[in-house]
DNA sequence: ATGGCCTGATCTTCAGGA
């Protein structure tokens, strides 16, 4: 007998490298009421726990977890549909020299349970960095990977500086030779599908294809030169969830923007 | 129209981003 438990719950969760959420808070702000986002895993938030603006968050009627401590990486979910059970950090995770930064953050928002990551960047092919990202990408894969085959909706959000295939950089030949691209990290990602994730592929507003970051440098947005690094990792049960998902390239226009889109996936969970 | 880097700190110069 169909009753009020039944009904549908039509929930707006989205992925934002802000590129600083100081600088970030005014657009922010304005986002998440035009577009009545219920849950946003942020990445490069880059400031201090204490510096996070919580309460301008908590005004909109968000909740808050962060897993921030300065003036690199920094992680949040943000969430007015609940908030529950945060971890902060990846369980597991290496540290890099010594340190363990703050690049995850996972809650239960209602009936989802989202990670917000932020995947090293790596530097250069054969960089520390490098092998760090490859050992983080190790760790994400063990601490995920219950929730991956689970039944309740679940899914790993964020910057995960990797592009899945060629058709997501807008010039494969000029990172031939780079980080981003590599038959390692696109095997991480393949690990990762290999847990019970799938890549929710958004669609483009505008062009052929969905990037979601442009370098700042050299009219990169106007000329399109982007690439697809931030992404959506959903079990099946959020996968079937899915009715819609964009990359928001409206958000990347104008002064004060960060260099990455946000990525907006529409779910009835 | 979307426009030749941006951010925060070590703060006038730099690391890091990708």
């Amino acid at each position: 007998m169909p009753g009020p438990a039944d009904r549908l719950s039509y929930m707006r969760i989205a992925t934002w490298n802000v590129n600083s959420i100081t600088a970030r808070l005014p657009r922010l702000l304005a986002w998440l009421e035009s577009t009545g986002t219920d849950v946003l895993c942020i990445q490069e938030t880059k400031t201090t726990a204490e510096g996070f603006p919580a309460a301008e968050l908590r005004e909109l009627g968000y909740e808050s977890a962060v897993n921030a401590t300065g003036r690199w990486n920094g992680v949040a979910v943000i969430s007015r549909a609940g908030l529950e059970d945060v971890v902060t950090g990846l369980p597991g995770g290496p540290g890099y020299e010594g340190v363990q930064e703050p690049r995850a953050v996972s809650a239960t928002c209602g009936p989802v349970r989202v990670w917000s990551v932020y995947v090293p960047n790596g530097r250069e092919v054969g960089h520390d960095h490098y092998a760090y990202k490859l050992r983080w990408l190790e760790a994400l894969n063990k601490a995920v990977a219950e929730g991956a085959a689970g039944q309740r909706p679940f899914a790993v959000l964020g910057d995960y500086n990797i592009a899945p295939t060629d058709e997501d950089v807008w010039d494969p030949a000029l990172f031939a030779e780079s980080t981003h691209v590599t038959p390692a990290e696109r095997a991480a990602l393949a690990a990762l599908r290999g847990t019970g994730l799938q890549d929710v592929v958004p669609r483009p507003l505008k062009y052929d294809r969905p990037y979601t970051y442009w370098d700042y440098r050299q009219l990169g947005f106007p000329k399109n030169k982007g690439l697809r690094i931030d992404l959506v990792y959903g079990n099946a049960p959020f996968a079937a969830a899915v009715k819609d998902s964009y990359v928001d390239r409206e958000e990347r226009k104008g002064k004060g923007a960060s260099d990455h889109a946000p990525v907006v996936v529409d779910l009835d969970v």
